[in-house]
DNA sequence: ATGAAAGCGCTAACAT
DNA sequence: ATGTTAGCGCTTTCAT
């Protein structure tokens, strides 16, 4: 392979004006130029991209932190923030962590290495905390609300959303009501469980402790919750499930033994995405394309220097089958 | 951020032996390779990972080309090749390109650029050979079978499931089958057309134009396509289609339409994914997985200077509700 | 065992 | 406008 040098003496020219030319500042003669492409063109030169990234101090990839790519809800996101990406010439790793700690600090390792310039976290078995510690490495960004600290985040209105959906179920009717969480949540999950416990208490309803359920996450896991919830003693009328995966698993099942979803047993997702649609799940909407994407704005701004910025995005209840209103409104 | 030579100077040593200790090399006193540790920790060092790179000429960086990765085929393969590389401390990079061939290129200048030590393709748009004419650059592997050029590959006998697939569907006493293919298959479509004429001319069957169809890949598009085949003339009995979010789409479709699936229309999916085994489709079983794992063990074998090797995984047809066998075998 | 010094291939400040 | 040169931070050869 050639390098910047052997151009140059080809081109006859120093090493400085290669660069120039590779670069495209101005001052440099046309005829040189001229010189410089016809040269590279001849050896087939390409530019090292390791030895640019070294001599800029920058490495033009983003991490990605998630636990899995196999998931509708986290390709969701990676697919906006790549859209974003490929606009600026950015590139991306993934880093797969399956909720394992020590898998996010390699990638937080993978920071301060300076193999990554940035870091998206779309989910973390970390304290949000203990990551931002790694800031002064770079960048990093949240997919989910961090009311608390100081730091860049987007995401929906978790605990709002939360609420207005256990509002819609009671609204059908519902008052023997358990939630569903997969293991995305961390420290949201305990939020969410007291949005939950107030719930319940104003609805005057007692809390089965099987009614809280949790490491939910995939179609399969949805299917099993299906015939846990058949077997529970106390059995709740109406589910809050906080990925529609599991939400499409449990209605196959209910469906493959002649169960009708929509009066009792109702169920409740988050996420809708073609699945709930062709199912006819009813939903919280969480647009996750363009959560990626402007977790990639995000992480430019706070490239270029800018200070941390949270995002809001809204999400809407989409009603389908899986949900009755009573008293037709 | 301190470099190599603070941590010298600090500990009162060479950057030779600050190198060496960082990596493992003998020949360092215990005493020197103690101060250099705490030297380390007292700086709070990390070496740069792009130095090193830079260095020692590569990137330990793989790249992994798919049209999108929010597809549960491609993502089940960057599952496999994402277990295998994390085993071996190697990154990966996602090109996606949308069967955009200029994407394509973008990726493979990529591997020019010594960003990536080497690109699998889980699918490409750009002819096979065009894509090997980099392999100077570094290892290609493809995940699709590559009969006619010197590389390495992986995949399952399309040709062959092809056919068997088409035989169970004759074996269920079908005669009108259509074909349903995604844009993945690039040149393997015309040997699929063909395998599909003559089976159908085995069949005594002639072809409608309308019984190939292609461009299908999503759950949104199958469900298109049940329309679709509700408003043929010439409507076929069986469909074979070469992904399962399709199957998927059709299928709920038609449950939506109050159609029976199984005798007719019958459809045979491939993949066979979490959801297919939900909704109970039949399907020729495509062990994406192993074909990730498969093919960076290629990609690794190729690193080390090993030849080409095509490797051939098996695949299973599975029978569930969606095609129903004749004279009970 | 240890160190000096010459790379790796490029950028950019400085000089002209 | 163009070139010289000193980096970027690490590895590795060669000498001692």
């Amino acid at each position: 392979m050639p390098n910047i040098r052997d151009i140059a003496k080809r081109a006859g020219v120093s090493v400085t004006t290669v660069s120039r030319v590779m670069n495209d500042h101005p001052y440099v003669k046309e005829e040189k130029r001229e010189r410089v492409l016809s040269a590279m063109k001849e050896l087939k030169y390409t530019r090292n991209i390791q030895a640019v990234h070294l001599a800029k101090g920058y490495s033009n990839m983003l991490g990605i932190v998630l636990p899995t790519i196999d998931h509708s809800y986290f390709s969701g996101i990676v697919t906006g923030i790549a859209e974003k990406a490929q606009e600026c010439g950015m590139h991306f790793a993934l880093f797969q962590t399956g909720y394992d700690p020590l898998k996010e600090k390699e990638a937080l390792m993978s920071l301060k290495e300076q193999r990554v310039d940035g870091l998206i976290f779309c989910s973390n078995a970390l304290s949000d905390r203990d990551i931002l510690k790694w800031q002064e490495s770079g960048p990093i960004i949240f997919c989910h609300p961090t009311p608390h600290d100081p730091c860049s985040s987007v995401s929906i209105a978790h605990d709002q959303a939360f609420k207005e959906a256990l509002e819609h179920l009671a609204a059908c009717g519902h008052e023997r009501i358990a939630i569903v969480l997969a293991r995305t949540e961390g420290e949201n999950s305990q939020v969410r469980i007291q949005t939950y416990q107030e719930m319940m208490r104003s609805l005057g309803q007692d809390i089965d402790d099987e009614w809280v359920i949790e490491g939910k996450l995939t179609i399969f896991d949805g299917k099993q919750l299906f015939t846990e919830w058949k077997e529970m003693k106390n059995r709740p009328t109406a589910l809050l499930i906080t990925n529609d995966d599991v939400s499409a698993g449990f209605l196959l099942e209910a469906q493959r033994h002649q169960i009708n979803v929509g009066e009792s047993p109702a169920i409740l997702g988050f996420q809708n995405d073609q699945l709930s649609e062709a199912l006819g799940i009813s939903s919280i909407d969480i647009p996750l394309k363009q959560m990626g994407q402007e977790a990639f704005d995000l992480f430019k701004q706070a490239l270029q220097g800018e200070a941390p910025e949270k995002r809001v995005l809204s999400y809407r209840l989409v009603e389908r089958t899986t949900t009755i209103l009573k008293n037709n409104r």
